[in-house]
DNA sequence: ATTAAGTTGCACACCTATGTGCAGGTATCG
DNA sequence: CGATACCTGCACATAGGTGTGCAACTTAAT
């Protein structure tokens, strides 16, 4: 026979039932989720205690919501890969330079989610997992370039691979920099991702240009 | 009265006397700092007996060279100190552009230095002193992009400032990533951090090309 | 070969964080 | 209002990592 919790909470929190449950308990559940996406995304091992009580809740109630830390952060995750989904679906890569700068302007607007699924990534034991979270943005990514090296509109001098990659990386990179986030300019972030995609800051000038009409 | 360690070993560590060691000694030293710096590079987190283990040694010998983790780490943040001032002194700054070449060629080939102080400095606590090594290359960085904004050999739709805070991440999101850095290229390194700068691909051709000769 | 430095191996105390049990409150829903 | 889901607050067990003491062993230096 298996162990079963006295407590109700902390029942449904082992078995994970989404039904039936009161209104503030799932106010909480949410705000757990976002008090551990913040703080994951400034500390790759905040603690459960200071994500409950980022939550206003205590430790204790948080295994009313999840199972374990574990259980916690691949929701995390999960959340994340939905988002991640939806930007990668909404990418129409009719030109793959424009492709590029909407995907850089929903990371940009998803970047604390970025922030945390990256430092939740720093963990080997979550790595697949994050991964995961991510393979959505790669498999676009890669169609884009692989699609825009082939029409001649992204660089010729590495693999759609390698670009991908190097794409990938700068964006998070940018988007993890305080120094950049800080400020208000989404901007910088598209100008980085057309920058490692082979345009000079001219060529990115006069394309952002041609949006703004 | 202060507590003395009966280990002779032990002693040294506390007060950290450079002085008449055995020669084994010292070489399990520099192991330790190595497998530090490796270990270090691949989990922030790594455990002080993995350290020691991948060292050859145990966890207890350990002490005998360093009076606790936090001196090893430093140690290892200051050992890539030197390196990274070394990479910056040698950078001479005629062409901005070249001075960024040989900036990322430096930072190539100390790639698992570099990835050490990053991961280090996830931690909030260790934040600073990585700050403290990084800041010679940073000076010379943002001395570069100065120069090469007025001159018009970089970009102009950025300070100088925020230029070089996007090199120096790029750069190190380039020797993070595992799919880049396990290829042979360097190339890919420097490429990234003239892409970053504004030059276009064929641009970047140009002047790695002017090299060759 | 003798001496002392260095290392091992084990013991132990300590700390931080996680996960659980339970009694008693507080809020929600019918 | 009554039932019960949810939360608090505490206590406790557990686990992994760190730092130290000490006896015995191994190795370099003279």
């Amino acid at each position: 026979m298996t162990v079963q919790p006295a407590n109700a909470a902390d029942a449904r929190a082992a078995s994970a039932l989404p039904e039936a449950r009161r209104r503030d308990a799932t106010e909480n559940r949410e705000r757990l989720l976002d008090a551990a996406q913040a703080a994951i995304a400034e500390q790759p091992n905040a603690s459960l205690d200071s994500i409950a009580q980022a939550a206003g809740l205590t430790r204790r109630a948080v295994y009313g919501h999840f199972p374990d830390r574990e259980a916690l952060v691949l929701e995390v995750i999960a959340v994340g890969a939905r988002r991640f989904a939806e930007i990668a679906a909404s990418t129409v890569s009719a030109d793959p330079r424009l492709a590029l700068v909407h995907l850089a302007t929903g990371l940009w607007r998803a970047s604390v989610t970025v922030r945390a699924s990256v430092n939740i990534a720093t963990n080997e034991h979550y790595r697949a997992a994050a991964a995961t979270a991510f393979a959505p943005l790669r498999e676009k990514l890669a169609e884009v370039t692989r699609a825009g090296i082939e029409s001649g509109a992204l660089r010729a001098d590495m693999t759609p691979e390698v670009l991908a990659s190097l794409i990938e990386e700068a964006a998070k990179a940018t988007l993890r920099d305080e120094r950049i986030t800080a400020g208000d300019s989404e901007l910088t972030a598209i100008r980085v991702v057309l920058s490692i995609a082979g345009l000079s800051w001219v060529e990115q000038g006069e394309l952002l240009a041609g949006l703004g009409e």
